[in-house]
DNA sequence: TCTGTATGAATGAACG
DNA sequence: CGTTCATTCATACAGA
């Protein structure tokens, strides 16, 4: 535990964008994104980008300052949880789905979408992503900028013997004393 | 927030394995664990069981899944909570506990005694717990095999340090698409 | 019906 | 990067 703690309010009132954000009165202490943040964010990772490199979360940050307070390391912690969470996410699910078979599938079909939907996110992970520069201010170099590709793997990874896999790993979860 | 809110649950309302659930109709948008799932979760809690890792999670999960509906991420959440709160509300005792001198007992002692007892459990956390380990199909190897792809160790430090002075090029990320 | 509380779910931050 | 912690948001449910 580092207990520093430092704390800072700040958190102009409620400059928030335009969203929603009704949540709360967003006191301070942690980055507190607004939806616009959000958004831009959340495309930035649609189209591929996971691992922004410092020169680019430096940037996505500058620009992102104009929907309200944030920092880089706001940048790239999503980035982190971002991704370190779908992959998550999707590790469950699977792993549910397999289990789905024993009870499953008394209810609507939609449902069934609904889950599967969530699970199904198209696996091209775009590692480069092209940040369109433009001529904001004119005398801009123009320089393409292309930002460098990161290496994609995830190759090896999840799957782990889920226990031996499939039919029901069969222990006793009734406890002694259930 | 999270485009992918979906899962609307439809709860067949029915499947309930042992009776119980003296809950309701429980429609659904957010799991609602049945009183059997409770108890083999509060057990478990109970035997040290703090942080469940995800094979752990797997079994359990599909262990109550006989009991109603669940999820794998709903274990996950339930000792994530369980444990959080918990904590919580032991440092809360303690902080009432010097607050006692200058607040001093306004609420009823039964209630302060149910709270301190209930918080007072045996620190001993057997983070490690072996889930029934009953000779089922056995070969449950157990191990976590985490393959850890070193790439580059440490390169990616946030911090900031933009190093080397490269002037930030002046790009948009207004994406387009907004 | 309204309100307070318990708890499921989400996520920013940070650790190992 | 996977995992864990702290805080907050959202909702089910009990009591008044």
């Amino acid at each position: 535990m580092d207990e520093a703690m430092s704390a800072f309010c700040v958190k102009a009132g409620s400059v928030r964008g335009g969203g929603g954000n009704g949540s709360t009165g967003t006191k301070c202490g942690r980055w507190n994104p607004t939806t616009e943040q959000v958004k831009v964010l959340t495309e930035l990772f649609r189209s591929g980008l996971r691992t922004p490199s410092t020169d680019q979360i430096q940037k996505i940050s500058t620009q992102l300052s104009f929907y309200g307070k944030i920092e880089s390391k706001n940048v790239f912690y999503w980035f982190q949880n971002h991704k370190a969470r779908e992959r998550q996410k999707r590790r469950r699910v699977s792993i549910d789905e397999k289990d789905l078979f024993h009870q499953e599938e008394k209810i609507s079909p939609a449902k069934h979408f609904a889950e599967l939907n969530r699970a199904s996110d198209p696996e091209r992970v775009i590692e480069t992503l092209q940040l369109f520069p433009i001529n904001s201010f004119g005398h801009d170099s123009d320089q393409k900028l292309r930002l460098h590709v990161n290496e994609f793997r995830e190759s090896a990874e999840f799957f782990y013997n889920i226990g031996t896999e499939m039919e029901h790993p069969r222990l006793d979860l009734r406890l002694s004393f259930l």
